[in-house]
DNA sequence: TGTCAACTTTACACGGTGTCAAGTTCAGCC
DNA sequence: GGCTGAACTTGACACCGTGTAAAGTTGACA
């Protein structure tokens, strides 16, 4: 052996991802080796713990995916609504394809600062997010009188949270575009003046 | 020693709920054992597992806080607005008093097939209280038309989330006042035809 | 006095993470 | 051909927290 696919780290990387999705319950550091056809020490050959692969693991998959490009269109949106719209779908499509490794490093979070702290990082990102669509609204004239842009921003960044994802989608079993148009509907209804 | 409050058994539920509530991060067994006064192993003398004590917790507190009994209210409500918000308002209070060992719970909940069950229960009498909200709404004729008992209840069940009171009241910093007139308002408009 | 139950003490098995040290393999280069 | 260094393997071990096992202590009650 072996083989060698061009390098180590990104089988494991590939591994990670695929097993992470399969979810199952808990992949351990040995599943993810054997699966990347490598010994366990060699992973921590590349990453220096569990949590720091999953957090490289994350990075690899908005490498693949394309993550930032795919933002873009809701950056450049004319209207208030558009853009909120535009956000929350391109966030609502990103999240199942981050949920394996995100599950995984949600529920270390408490265990290793680590994790903790990538994950808290990727939240603030969204957050943004969801605070430049509150501006746009509110540029607009349609964010409702009664909400600031702080407390607006936090409602938004809640209702888009993965865990809300989870539940709706996992756990009641809605299919994604239910899911998609049912949080569009509710971030309007929320935010807006104008909801009809 | 030692002592002996009546009996340990309920020293040692009382320790696991305050110190869960204290919340930090990951209490032992052993943690519980020496705040109880009591060994390791006599922890295990009452409980089988980690799984079963938490969850004797949550009913031991429960039990201390009457929590049956202020769901009342919301039963006897007229309409179904009126029941709505008693009901988040039960809920959402409910919530913060279960918070520390519901954390605990919900952080085993894929390594533990006892605890995940026990989370289930809890969310599945939630669900229940979120159906019959929502067919207090739907009898005065006042559910949104676009929406199914079903989808509305499952809506309204995935906002009274924990992780949502968490993410507002923990990391957004809200006060519980600030939640839960913000919950109601949302539940509100997200459910009913005239939210104005 | 003896017995039983509640509890303590000590020890250990297990699973998963992370570390350490001594091989092996192989590419590149003199 | 022979050396070197990097990438990787093998096997062993420490650590932590949960859960189990077994023998010893204490004290109430008959």
């Amino acid at each position: 052996m072996s083989s060698s696919n061009p390098n180590a780290r990104s089988r494991i990387l590939d591994a990670a991802w695929t097993l992470l999705e399969e979810g199952g319950s808990r992949v351990r550091m040995s599943d993810i080796a054997k699966a990347a056809g490598v010994s366990r020490q060699a992973v921590y050959l590349h990453f220096p713990s569990r949590a720091e692969l999953l957090i490289a693991t994350t990075r690899h998959i908005d490498e693949a995916k394309q993550v930032d490009a795919r933002l873009a269109p809701s950056r450049q949106a004319m209207g208030g609504r558009a853009r909120l719209e535009l956000f929350v779908e391109a966030w609502g499509n990103y999240i199942p394809e981050i949920y394996g490794v995100g599950r995984a490093l949600m529920a270390m979070q408490d265990s290793d600062e680590e994790a903790r702290k990538a994950w808290a990082d990727r939240m603030k990102a969204l957050r943004h997010g969801c605070a430049a669509a509150v501006a746009a609204i509110a540029a607009d004239g349609e964010l409702r009188a009664d909400l600031t842009g702080e407390k607006a921003t936090d409602l938004l960044w809640t209702l888009l949270s993965v865990r809300n994802w989870e539940q709706l989608t996992r756990e009641a079993g809605w299919s994604q575009a239910e899911y998609l148009t049912a949080v569009k509907d509710l971030a309007i209804r929320a935010l807006m003046k104008h909801a009809g």
